[in-house]
DNA sequence: CTGAAAGCGCTTACAG
DNA sequence: CTGAAAGCGCTTACAG
């Protein structure tokens, strides 16, 4: 490889020879020239249709074979109004749970036979989406960001453009969604610190743009307000989930004098952030410390962070939500579905033996 | 929310009443009729034609807006022969190298109005996405996954498909490609190495599959040549970047009696695994070991890591992958590029100061 | 079983 | 400046 000065360099091969241009596109008349039929029996075989003659049928496979034809995918779509994609919404695709959303909605769709229009841009990502659907451009979005109610996905809900929500609550509810139990997972998380003795116990989430956080939240409060606890410090909710945050709000919280014992983060991210700023204050943890976070997003395995978690079944809800779409795509008047999957809490060694308990006979 | 026994709860709300189905897709013609105009005119003013009566104008403008209408895409596309839409492969979306690539290729896409159909599914995608040029799906395709050469790609390339290649090289090379200079690279880590007194300096990389890790070992391995220098043990090529690759290899390197002084892993993702077999074995780093990785991803920078890596530009990657791409389909004709980015070494807390040789008087 | 034909919603010469 | 019309490549009644 060639080297220039400079930041860059920019090797520039002409070509000797190239052909005019990408090799014209292949029609279905092309097919049925060279077959000796009409265009619409190359249809019908490609379609599977019966009522075709097999000799015809047969130099039809060979014409479609010799000519490496590949259906229009503008023009089907015209004509039958059903792209054959289906666009996903993710908002922080830097944030390790949304590649694992992706990837196993994307899995899925693949089965499915299915092409997947991905948005990350932020905030213009769910008004591009739902006019993709207008536009005919996918067949329904699966939206997985939790981000603020928008005027465009109401208005879209309320035409009953075929949306699945991920993740994701929106006011009436009349819209398909695919949920784990945030609530039930926030009740698990101060559950477990309740019942190993903690009373000192802190959380970090996301401020209520996000319902997710928000109900996470809610179950937690909820549980240790059955315990008559209040969340140490009282809750800390941030503008998003990140390892900055969760690393800054750790800092603060585990260098007061009077710092929590135990302390949730309502997405694992934050949890990492929190675990870093407890081994810069040389905290031990769990010694010192617990931390619980949220999602089991692979990295919570690694023996580096070794994260107690909540764990939320991403392939079952990307198999839930690719099925709720395509079934409201092709039945668009079938009642609206919420499918609620229970989290489960994954212990790890971030959480165990707390130092002033050890040997103790809190169980 | 209501809660149901069982693993899901199933919430199914009937919808007392729904409008028939969704609303009937406005049209350029219902927009006409509305305005009073031909459809033709629509479409003039929809394309910014200044020959236009300022009086039909403004009525169309306003049909437009109080219709919402959002012009179809197949249409437009059959029409044009231009669909809006790129396509970018991208093999193991867990990696978080592409995360950061894909944002970056999104951002890029956006700014320019294109969509962007992602394929991760594993071997499958490269065929789905060139046949998608093919289809008239996508104008063009961003390959950004280092597979080996696909017989699918090769004919698309030298039907000269417009197609990009980001970190990644074709026998031939007539094909627009994208790359950081990945041989550069690895002679940076083997000089860095080399400059602070190492000679037993280990490698972990991907086997020659990927041309990224080839290129990296070929560069790191020249340079180590040198210096009179080999591998120590050999470098050890694996199937894959993955974490767990990385430690079950560390732990193997490091449980050795004669083991390296110094480790340098083809991607972050092996760094950081090899970082956890290494504080599993209680190894101080960079006391007993220094680390360095590839690619400089986000999670490089965390405390619980800091690991010395080689950055590559991703944005400015990017942003060249796009532009490129653009350029070919606009221009079918122009000769092939190859814009090389230089790679970066990152000194962070990973390497340093190895306790062997504080002190001495090695740079 | 088969082909000629309509029509999906656009864009863009073409004729006025 | 404007509208009528052709045509992009399909799918699918329709008539035979």
């Amino acid at each position: 490889m060639k080297r220039v000065k400079g930041d860059v360099c920019l090797i520039t091969s002409l070509m000797a020879k190239r052909a005019p241009c990408c090799q014209p596109m292949v029609t279905s008349r092309d097919v049925a020239q060279l077959a000796g039929v009409s265009q619409a029996t190359v249809s019908r075989v490609l379609h599977g249709n019966p009522n075709v003659d097999e000799g015809r049928r047969r130099r039809v496979l060979e014409a479609l074979a010799a000519t490496g034809y590949v259906v229009n995918a503008s023009a089907r779509a015209m004509r039958t109004s059903r792209t054959g994609t289906v666009g996903v919404v993710a908002g922080r695709i830097t944030n390790p749970f949304y590649p694992e959303l992706i990837d196993a909605i994307g899995r899925e769709l693949t089965i499915a036979g299915t092409r997947m229009i991905l948005w990350t841009a932020g905030g213009s990502s769910e008004p591009a989406a739902v006019d993709a659907i207008r536009g005919g451009a996918v067949d329904g979005v699966i939206l997985t960001t939790a981000t603020s109610e928008s005027v465009s996905l109401k208005a879209a809900v309320d035409r009953h453009a075929p949306i699945v929500l991920v993740n994701r609550s929106i006011a009436g509810g009349s819209c398909d969604q695919v949920t784990s139990d945030n609530v039930a997972g926030g009740r698990l998380v101060a559950d477990y610190f309740l019942k190993h003795g903690h009373t000192k116990i802190a959380m970090i989430g996301q401020n209520d743009a996000s319902s997710t956080s928000r109900h996470r939240r809610e179950g937690f409060v909820e549980r240790l307000g059955e315990a008559g606890i209040q969340a140490h410090h009282g809750p800390k909710l941030m503008a998003e989930f990140s390892h900055a945050v969760g690393r800054r709000v750790g800092l603060e919280l585990l260098s007061r004098k009077d710092r929590p014992t135990a302390l949730f983060c309502a997405d694992d991210q934050l949890a990492f952030g929190a675990l870093d700023a407890a081994r810069e204050l040389k905290l031990s943890v769990p010694g010192d410390l617990w931390v619980v976070g949220y999602d089991d997003v692979e990295m919570a395995a690694w023996s580096s962070f070794d994260l107690t978690t909540v764990r939320q079944p991403i392939a079952d809800m990307a198999q839930a939500a690719v099925s709720m779409l395509r079934r409201r795509i092709t039945q668009p008047d079938r009642p609206t579905e919420h499918r609620c999957f229970d989290p489960k809490l994954i212990i790890r060694g971030s959480s165990g033996v707390l130092a002033s308990t050890r040997g103790s006979s809190v169980s």
